[in-house]
RNA sequence: GCCGAAGUGGCGGAAUUGGUAGACGCGACGGAUUCAAAAUCCGUUGGGCUUUUGCUCGUGAGGGUUCGAUUCCCUCCUUCGGUACCA
């Protein structure tokens, strides 16, 4: 590094025929920050001034880097390269979320274990994310699919097994028997696989579930204190979509069994004039008449062919068939018939409810297409109770045609209607959730395998006990109802070789396959692991915690590191996880807090995403559609600072945003002409009074906009401020040197190269940041709009601090004003000093 | 469908407790420099009207509140994100 004197009064800082030479640059304080670690955290005990700057962890794809990774990652950046000026002690990592069905289906294309195409992945995603100049601190990376890693995650998974947290159910999945595997949503077109158009079916399947509904309250009471966007937090709200009602049990005409339902709205039970059945309801096969037992089994049939989404579009046509039983109202005696339609959910309250055509959308639309009775309960506090319901009155209101309920409100109505049921003993209050528990297992190869087995012991057909073998394929049953946890001490359970990754017709995981992993033997009994695996959720639930501690080979991290570090200060990523990955890391960290291994209720207190960037034709980027931006080629062209820049300047962090190469010629220029300001004379002159305006205002806005995550309006401050300081001729050494830490965590590179051009040592990283003086903001005047009417008419250059009065006087004078208040009656004058003057003349 | 977000010049955007709409940048146009091009530098740039001072329209559409609305309220339209096995 060699080093360059201090630039002499009246000599310029850089030479005036060097032009700034971005690669070379770029990759000499790439290399420095590497070589000098500059970047790495460790616990300081004597400064509790600490952040943990997070970026949610990529999934390395092939397709390497695009531009939208890098919006998210320059914020986080800059706000920890700020954060560091001010004297925090900054733990900014990054990692790899690196299990992923990607990965396994380009295995089954081409044969290439996924673990090579992730490794290679990893390598190109760790060479891009380092060319953009990042201040990671590289020894603290992550990747979920290091078994040093993966250990902690199947740790975690015990400690929910143990608590009761993790259970196996069946559960329908989409099924695709054509292609033998079990498919995402997002694989199903209109009930065909979006590979080869097969037909695709639900079908219940042995899962192992979490129990995330045991933590509906906290998850939503949690929300309440989050630093994140008010949006977020209702989706979160909505999500775990707590209502409160009743549960109602309904007698079935001819049959033992009784029909409960849930309902929001127990207020409207005289209004029910049928009821449905969800299709795949546990008692539809039981109440069902042979006579509509036919076309029941069909529609039945059919509704597994269909989406939850589908079934839910209030816009569809309804569909349904009378089962041919019939109901008993409990509050009336009514006699109600019993249908079954796919409108109705079976995973969602009872899967059943009792339908209130005159006070519920769907049901009206129902009972229309059927011609099914709709009686009016609910009317406006002085209604008709006989006035037709030409729609759905689903508003509150006053009861009507409900007997000895009449009159009351809704709200009342619903108190007294819960005890009622109660003491009858015919239901009672109920709180309901929309959120499901999570379905924790895949029928896949690329994920964590999940630390359980079972016994088990030769099938039917299996002849000589003696010399059974499930290793070597003898028939073998499973006793899937009592799984056993394997040993902490056992961990990490790695998976096993296999070079076929596809599913059995059976729906069986790859891992089914791999007999000798599969089965063990232990004092004489045998056993038989979990062949599920974890989905890529599991490792992204938790990986915040394992960037406090990477290495430490005892636990998820140690308790001194968690109490540092802990909770993340600000958590930046896609808008796209809005609901999900946040919901489950934060149901996850409330279990560690349960059992002790956090201190705190959540893990992101301060949340902030990021808006998409969209390709140059305003679609989203895709390699279909061919817009993708790859940021090695901006890179090149224009240099890390001028890339950085650009896409910090495109417009607000959490906006969604199309690129525009060209935009990029302008961040560049603005780097040359930064550049070229040092090649002016250095003047150790006193600041003038503009100057010193000019640089307090600039340093207040740079720092408050920085602090704020406003990085385009703090950089747009900087062209401006740029473009008075080329107008003379020499360049002032407090303002050159102050304007290099301004800029900083925005361009590093050009920051620390005009920092050891200005006689320093690097880096300047390690610079305090600039402090303003409020007293050199203010200026002896400014410019008073005056409005008349409404409209702008003059603006007057008035002195600071004029009063009310002058400012007023000062309006009414100005002949321009005069000009549109002659001959007119001033009725009123608004003065804001500092901010306007409003005449209304009439 | 449901939940959430966003609509401002040719384009990205600014206006931060309701107070000068269009900062900053791109593009375009005109000029300088150049054998030429790129790069660079200077100037102009929301629409309409006007000789000038200036007038007028204008923040997705329509309505409302206000001295004053991009900002607050209501209705609607469009686009985007999520929708539980893409990440």
């Amino acid at each position: 590094m060699a080093n360059h004197p201090r630039p002499e009064a009246g000599q310029p800082t850089v030479n005036p025929d060097e032009r700034f030479d971005f690669a070379t640059t770029d990759a000499k304080w790439q290399q420095f920050w590497v070589n000098n670690k500059t970047f790495k955290a460790d616990i300081d005990p004597d400064n509790d001034k600490r952040a943990f700057v997070l970026d949610m962890f990529p999934y390395p794809s092939g397709a390497g880097l695009h531009v939208g990774h890098p919006e998210g990652y320059t914020a986080t950046d800059i706000w920890s390269r700020y954060q560091r000026h001010n004297g925090v002690n900054v733990l900014h990592p990054m990692g790899w979320d690196a299990f992923g069905l990607p990965a396994e289906q380009y295995a089954i294309k081409t044969g290439t274990h996924p673990r090579e195409t992730t490794k290679k992945n990893v390598d190109n995603f760790r060479r891009q994310i380092q060319a953009l100049g990042f201040s990671y601190d590289w020894d603290r990376e992550v990747d979920t699919t290091d078994p040093n890693y993966f250990k902690w995650t199947q740790w975690i998974f015990l400690k929910l097994f143990e608590r009761g947290l993790a259970y196996q159910s069946e559960i329908p999945v989409n099924w695709c028997p054509a292609l033998g595997t079990v498919l995402a949503n997002e694989e199903v077109i209109d009930g065909l696989s979006e590979r080869g158009s097969h037909p695709v079916e639900r079908r219940p399947m042995r899962q192992w579930m979490l129990a995330i509904t045991a933590y509906a309250e906290e998850l939503l009471a949690g929300v309440d204190g989050l630093q994140w966007g008010e949006g977020i937090k209702t989706m979160q709200r909505n999500w775990v979509g707590r209502s409160e009602g009743a549960e109602v049990a309904f007698a079935v005409e001819g049959h033992e069994v009784k029909l409960r339902v849930y309902t929001t709205r127990p207020d409207t039970l005289f209004g029910a004039t049928y009821m449905v059945v969800a299709p795949e309801h546990a008692l539809l096969d039981v109440i069902c008449s042979d006579g509509q037992r036919g076309d029941v089994v069909a529609y039945a049939a059919a509704a597994t062919r269909k989406s939850e989404r589908d079934r839910q579009d209030e816009r569809k046509e309804k569909t349904g068939v009378f089962t041919g039983a019939y109901a008993i109202n409990p509050v009336n005696g009514e006699r109600v018939p019993v249908w079954t339609a796919d409108y109705v959910l079976g995973g969602y309250g009872t899967g059943a409810i009792m339908a209130v055509p005159g006070h519920d959308v769907r049901d009206f639309a129902f009972a229309t297409t059927f011609e099914l009775p709709i009686k009016r309960v609910v009317m406006a506090a002085d209604g008709d109770p006989n006035a037709p319901l030409e729609e759905a009155f689903s508003a509150t209101g006053v009861a009507c045609n409900s007997g000895e309920f009449d009159g009351l409100t809704t709200a009342e109505f619903k108190q007294r209607i819960s005890k009622w049921l109660t003491d009858k003993g015919l239901g009672e209050a109920k709180t309901n959730y929309k959120l499901r528990d999570w379905v924790f297992s895949r029928q896949r190869y690329w994920g964590e395998p999940i630390p359980i087995y079972y016994p088990c012991f030769p099938g039917d057909g299996a002849t000589d006990r003696q010399l059974w073998d499930p290793r070597r394929g003898d028939a073998v049953t499973i006793d899937y109802k009592s799984p056993i946890a394997v040993a902490e001490e056992e961990l990490p359970l790695r998976l096993p070789e296999t070079d076929d990754y596809k599913p059995n017709e059976s729906g069986e995981p790859p891992l089914a396959r791999c007999l000798d992993w599969r089965f063990f033997e232990r004092d004489g009994q045998w056993y038989a692991r979990e062949t599920n695996t974890m989905p890529q959720w599991a490792g992204s639930c938790w990986y915040y915690l394992r960037y406090a501690d990477p290495t430490n080979p005892d636990f998820i991290a140690s308790p001194e590191a968690i109490d540092y570090w802990l909770p993340v200060t600000l958590y930046v990523g896609g808008a796209e996880h809005a609901v999900l990955h946040l919901l489950y890391a934060r149901f996850w960290h409330k279990v560690l807090h349960d059992i002790g291994v956090v201190p705190h209720s959540e893990p992101f207190p301060r949340l902030v995403n990021q808006g998409m960037i969209l390709g140059e034709d305003g679609e989203k980027m895709s390699k279909s559609r061919g817009n993708v931006i790859n940021p090695d080629d901006m890179l090149s062209e224009f240099g890390t600072d001028a890339f950085r820049l650009y896409i910090m300047f495109m417009g607000p962090l959490e906006k969604v945003k199309p690129w525009q190469t060209a935009g990029m010629h302008g961040t560049r220029r603005f780097m040359y002409r930064f550049w070229s300001l040092y090649q002016k004379q250095i003047s150790d002159a006193p600041l003038s009074g503009d100057q010193q305006s000019l640089l307090h205002a600039l340093i207040k806005k740079v720092g408050e906009d920085t602090e704020a995550l406003r990085f385009n309006t703090a950089i747009a401050a900087m062209m401006e401020a740029l473009n008075d300081l080329l107008k003379s001729d020499e360049l002032n050494r407090e303002i050159a040197e102050t304007l290099v830490v301004l800029i900083s965590p925005y361009a590093p590179h050009m920051a620390e190269e005009l920092w050891a051009r200005l006689g320093y040592e690097p880096s300047v990283s390690k610079q305090p940041w600039p402090v303003f003086d409020p007293a050199k903001l203010v200026k002896a005047s400014y410019l008073l709009p005056v409005m008349v009417n409404g409209k702008v008419r003059a603006k007057i250059e008035v002195p600071t601090g004029s009063d009310e009065t002058h400012l007023e006087t000062v309006a009414l004078s100005d002949s321009r004003i005069m000009k549109w208040t002659e001959g007119k009656v001033v009725r009123k004058i608004i003065v804001k000093p500092g901010r306007m003057v409003s005449i209304v003349a009439k």
